[in-house]
DNA sequence: AAAGTTTGTCTAGTCAATAAACAAAGATTA
DNA sequence: TAATCTTTGTTTATTGACTAGACAAACTTT
């Protein structure tokens, strides 16, 4: 059922509507949010003056006139509260103390070589604290921890796989609940890496983006329709267990042929070893293609023609706007690209190929940390819709 | 830009939720509406009262006393107006005249052999002037009339390509408009048949609804979030042409070892050819299935473990509530649903596969054009909110 | 027959948006 | 330089949709 409108939500879609504004042109005056939005001066003016009393935002002196008076300039408050946001990858652990615009105001690598999940956590504890203690006063402080993690995450921020780490059943959102009293939010690496792209990087002006995040396997995170797709429970974006290979080799998922055991740091690895490398990493590979051998080159150029063979599936699944490339591969962007964009120019249909863009990840090793921050940002705004805030 | 709110918006949602709650709860009582929507009695009434004004709602006398005043019972008037819903086919068109609740009132199938676009286009007007003649006097009289088509539509209503017809850059959207004054609306076969599913069929309890259509070919038809997918111009859901082996054969398509080269009727066909059957068809093998012949049982179940690969993609694409199988090789269902189901079993992910649940088509022949009267509905009941209806 | 319940309407009041008037502060022009 | 025009932002009166609560009608229970 849906839900039931009155003048309260009138009111609460009008403010929310009014702050977004300001968050895309600032610096922006109330005649023309009024201008912009079609509201009345005066609803703006209201609206207005309430989320300066919230610390929302701020006036900031006076704009250019253009014959007449001039404008008061209004600015969102991005130093009203910060978010602690983590990548917490399979060797080490990235956070980022952020302000409410997403600027990084702090920010930390862990490494680490033992997967134990007391050890990892123990990390994590350490590092949350020491962005905590990075925060400025605030009004807000801190609005909210993030935590993008590479794994099987349902929508109640239980990790119930995550293969490369060891990890099984492991409920971190509950666990952080424990610790501090701000909203968490436990989240799949692809899904924020998509959210970071589509929200800070390569996908500002996509609303139907794709994001692969190529590393040890693959993940995709999906934005239909401008938001997050997560399926019945949270598991979609599977795409490394699509099978490419109907009778392809056994993948320990239990299906054959699955995408990622053709076109990850895995199976590049596993290739290299098998022509020659010894205890090789993408790091050597590509350091190796830089230098001209062409052996190492063919590997990569290999590589970038399987994972174009499931971008191009991709492409004809959902009709995206935009697919994206990330993690760690994007390393060998050099020469993963032009294979990718070589199959896809080959093999997709006119029609969805046309429409695509084809981009490495802007936000490099920052897309999961950015979604992760974008995530916390969206639902500090929407609870202030609410009023649900606590403020310091 | 998000859109502005007032009290006009207010009232219109308001109106849309009363008119909901009528139509999937009928009868019901005023009382009642304001019970399950949350609404004032007041408010409930007078929109009640512009909605019976509007002919849209009837009431239908009292209902049982619960120990007080008997209640008098609202019902949607559903022969208010009457849909035109098309499946225009590879060998047939299938027109239905339905009320404002789906029920249909007049069928007719025409067959025919040239694919020749005029000739087509002649019947099928043919056909909706039949349709047409058939419908009940009434307050708005022919809604709408929509048309799935098996091939690219684009979200104008052009057909950019039926590869089964042999057609190409048909503006049948346009073609409707200019011989009939109603809305019209034109969409891929398989995007109607998810949509009539969801609505009418199986899956009117999933809001992730995956639908396989398997015919000549293969196009699956997405319904993400409750609402129908359709990418950035209307080209999702080429699924039929998603590599399940890489370096499989050719297809027209441009890629290679696409899915329906090994999972629809025309692989089907060829296979029974390689294996002695001469002339076969769809309706022969299973027949010939049926009479015990296992060479025949054996074609059917091949074909239904290549259908379960592409839909284990689905379901890690995915992670869908539902997915279900529908059109032409429906008819196998009794073969190739155990052989999908077993290649789920044994291949799907865990999380995933419990999750999801695999269904045929409950409409049978009929979910394309269900989906039309859907489509065709929907728009009636949101441009009635919007004050811009015609009456008779 | 009296008391209690349920339904549906009506009235007064509230709240948020709008339109229009207005004051403040600037630009333009004679 | 003064008068006029523009633009910004606030204030005031009005509108419209919803809500709460009173009330009458119609029915059940005791």
């Amino acid at each position: 059922m849906s839900q039931t409108w009155n003048q309260h939500v009138v009111k609460k879609e009008n403010k929310a509507l009014v702050l977004e504004t300001i968050k895309e042109k600032a610096p922006i005056s109330r005649a023309s949010i009024a201008q912009v939005t079609g509201l009345n001066k005066g609803t703006v003016s209201s609206l207005v003056s309430e989320l300066m009393d919230e610390k929302l935002i701020n006036e900031s002196g006076t704009g250019e006139s253009s014959g007449g008076r001039r404008p008061v300039m209004l600015l969102l408050n991005e130093r009203a509260g910060y978010t602690i946001s983590v990548d917490l990858g399979v060797k080490s652990i990235l956070g980022v103390l952020t302000d409410l615009r997403g600027n990084i105001i702090y920010e930390k690598r862990i490494r680490f070589q033992n997967d134990n999940v007391d050890e990892v956590l123990h990390l994590l504890y350490t590092l949350i604290s020491e962005l905590k203690s990075n925060a400025p006063a605030s009004e807000y402080g801190i609005v909210g921890i993030g935590v993008g993690v590479p794994g099987v995450v349902t929508t109640e921020g239980e990790i119930l796989l995550a293969p490369n780490l060891g990890w099984k059943r492991v409920p971190l959102r509950k666990m952080l609940s424990e610790h501090y009293q701000v909203p968490i939010i436990v989240e799949n690496e692809a899904n924020a890496g998509a959210y970071g792209e589509k929200v800070y990087g390569a996908g500002q002006f996509s609303t139907e983006l794709v994001y692969a995040s190529v590393s040890v396997g693959i993940g995709v995170g999906l934005i239909l329709d401008g938001k997050l797709y997560k399926g019945l429970r949270g598991f979609s974006g599977e795409l490394g267990h699509m099978t490419i290979e109907k009778d392809g080799v056994d993948c320990r998922c239990g299906n054959k042929g699955c995408w990622e055991l053709y076109a990850s740091e895995k199976a590049l690895i596993e290739q290299a070893e098998k022509n020659g490398y010894h205890a090789a990493s993408v790091d050597h590979i590509v350091e190796a293609a830089n230098n001209g051998e062409s052996k190492a080159i063919k590997l990569l150029e290999q590589l970038g023609d399987y994972l174009g063979v499931g971008i191009t599936n991709i492409i004809h699944i959902f009709n995206p706007e935009q697919v994206v490339v990330g993690n760690t591969l994007q390393l060998a962007e050099k020469y993963i690209m032009p294979a990718i964009e070589k199959r896809i120019e080959k093999n997709a249909i006119g029609f969805n190929k046309n429409d695509v863009q084809l981009n490495v990840a802007k936000l490099k090793k920052h897309s999961t940390v950015m979604g992760m921050a974008a995530f916390n940002i969206e639902q500090f705004f929407k609870a202030s819709g609410n009023d649900v805030l606590v403020r310091n």
